[in-house]
DNA sequence: CTGTTAGCGCATTCAG
DNA sequence: CTGAATGCGCTAACAG
């Protein structure tokens, strides 16, 4: 900078200004200064620029559990296009759901000073999380509600979106279903239980544990208990998967040589409608959710809100895909 | 630091020292300066650390394409393991395929002084990505060769998977092969074509341009061409498609009305096996190119090359998902 | 409108 | 083994 201010014959400041639309400094000079600037190739040097500024460094933090899962990667989507409508750099880090890597990104995003961090948090305690460990820098969650910590967060509506498309099995006549679903510990599984459990309510059902299985992290494994569940004596006539792994498994299952059974779950995913087998789905916009969590975070860093914990709910919307469901005959449908 | 420093009764360049295991510092010291870090909750600031240091900031950029596409999100998380194990953290932008947002993010890592930044480029051009032109800062390509700059870079074996891949094709007696790909500006397009064109001469035949088709970018356009090559007089009997979007188009088209065709591809995709229509496809792994690009930049930064530009290049694997195709009657077989 | 002074938090350099 | 001085590149805060 000091060179340039040389080469347009002025003071470093005016150089500082000028590069920063400072409205006092001349016009004319302003042109010298870009001009030396261009000339020079000159650059501004953004670290030291972070450094003065003490705070802020117009970079957000994002830490997701798998990006490899193209749902985080719609959701980093949505976070890097808001951020850089607001003129700042997304850093990304993965934690392949493991608390110890989490708590190292984030302490590594906060020794970079960023001015934010979005969350998908690993684990079921946020306190980690709380601005007051994190040298005041707010961070938001997404996905999963907060616990632990009073902190912003952006979820899906689980519970709406379960109870929604579990209701077209019922409506459709269905009355033994199976629920299939990750690990009842995630808020979000446990939530789409809720609204599976609340849908059969409505019909005067209640869920069978025979045909309930949770701890289904892949799609192997969700086939293989669909199988198993499919091939019990009196076996449901449908199934409600509590994401998009186990919807995949379930529909491998069903496209076999089982008895077909109509398949419902949470999670829109691509090709859905090609695999040749009904499929009702609670879909949303994974993007929505970065982008909603990124307006939090600017709000916060604005402190344009009022300090209490704010929650947005992201909606869900019921999808169908391939033949519509058959309607079941009324009563039981026995095998 | 001075707080931690007072609270241990030592100075400030103590501390520094401490906590960057410099092993000049007695390990009582060393004990008595971490504890009055824990103390304080003191955390080292990366900002005011990397001003210091000039060059260098731990951070490495990531510029991609398009973070939708699963195969880009495997590619960054490819960087982002091995930028972890050497302690560096991953800042990642999203191009759109729009040039000047590339130039605009390029830069604006070079404002951050990364250390060194992983592209995927959006145009033909490279040579605002040299190193001059980015205050020194190493640069290298993925998935696209350099031209205009001496560059490193990480390319798939466009050429011998899509001859591998189509040679399937002509080894099962196809004579007519169609081929479906995005624009021929594209170089990895470009490339796999002249793998198509081989492997039709190696069987002694050459393209016939009422099967070819580019310029498909998505599965729409894809769909649409395949129908409309196969509903010509005399149709091809197979087509082979350049990308995951081309490939899926093509199974659209193929599952419908239309007379079946054989199908091979560049590029696997979850969920290929579930199509109902079998698919030669030319496969590799995204997370390695990344993994290989960022190889080669921390080899660039830590100056362990040469200095010549090297290239790297990802094999492919064939891989068939379904029934395996009918071998066709030899000799030309008609509609 | 422009320049001068001072310091952000740290680590290199040189003295103890 | 430890400490003091110095400056990385930039920009508030205060002069002129």
């Amino acid at each position: 900078m000091a060179d340039v201010a040389r080469h347009a014959g002025v003071a470093p400041m005016t150089v500082s200004r000028a590069l920063q639309d400072d409205p006092r400094v001349a016009p004319s000079t302003r042109v010298k200064v870009l001009a030396s600037v261009a000339a020079l190739g000159y650059r501004l040097n953004e670290v030291a620029r972070s450094l003065r500024a003490g705070q802020s460094s117009d970079l957000l933090g994002l830490v997701v559990t798998n990006l490899a899962n193209p749902f985080y990667a719609q959701l980093a989507l949505g976070v890097e296009s808001l951020a850089a409508e607001h003129g700042m750099t997304m850093v990304l880090g993965n934690t392949a759901e493991d608390h110890g890597r989490e708590r190292e990104l984030v302490d590594n995003l906060v020794s970079r000073r960023v001015s934010g961090i979005v969350v998908v948090p690993a684990g079921n305690d946020h306190s980690h999380l709380r601005p007051s460990a994190l040298d005041g820098i707010p961070a938001v969650l997404a996905t999963r509600p907060p616990s632990g910590a009073d902190l912003d967060c952006v979820l899906v509506d689980d519970f709406g979106g379960a109870t929604a498309a579990t209701r077209r099995l019922t409506e459709a006549g269905h009355r033994r279903i199976g629920f299939l679903g990750p690990l009842p510990g995630l808020w979000t599984s446990a939530e789409r239980f809720r609204g599976f459990g609340a849908a059969l309510a409505e019909a005067g059902l209640e869920p069978d544990e025979r045909y309930v299985r949770f701890g289904l992290r892949d799609v192997r494994a969700a086939e293989h208990a669909a199988r198993e569940i499919l091939s019990l004596p009196d076996p449901p006539t449908a199934l409600f998967t509590a994401n998009n792994r186990n919807t995949i498994g379930a529909v491998r299952a069903v496209t076999d040589a089982h008895p077909a059974a109509a398949l419902a779950g949470f999670d829109d995913f691509e090709f859905a409608d090609m695999l040749g087998v009904p499929l009702t789905l609670a879909a949303y916009d994974p993007a929505e959710i970065g982008v909603q969590a990124t307006q939090l975070l600017i709000d916060r860093i604005a402190q344009t809100d009022d300090g209490t914990p704010r929650r947005i709910v992201v909606p869900t919307t019921l999808t169908h895909h391939g033949q519509p469901h058959p309607r079941l005959p009324s009563g039981d449908p026995s095998p």
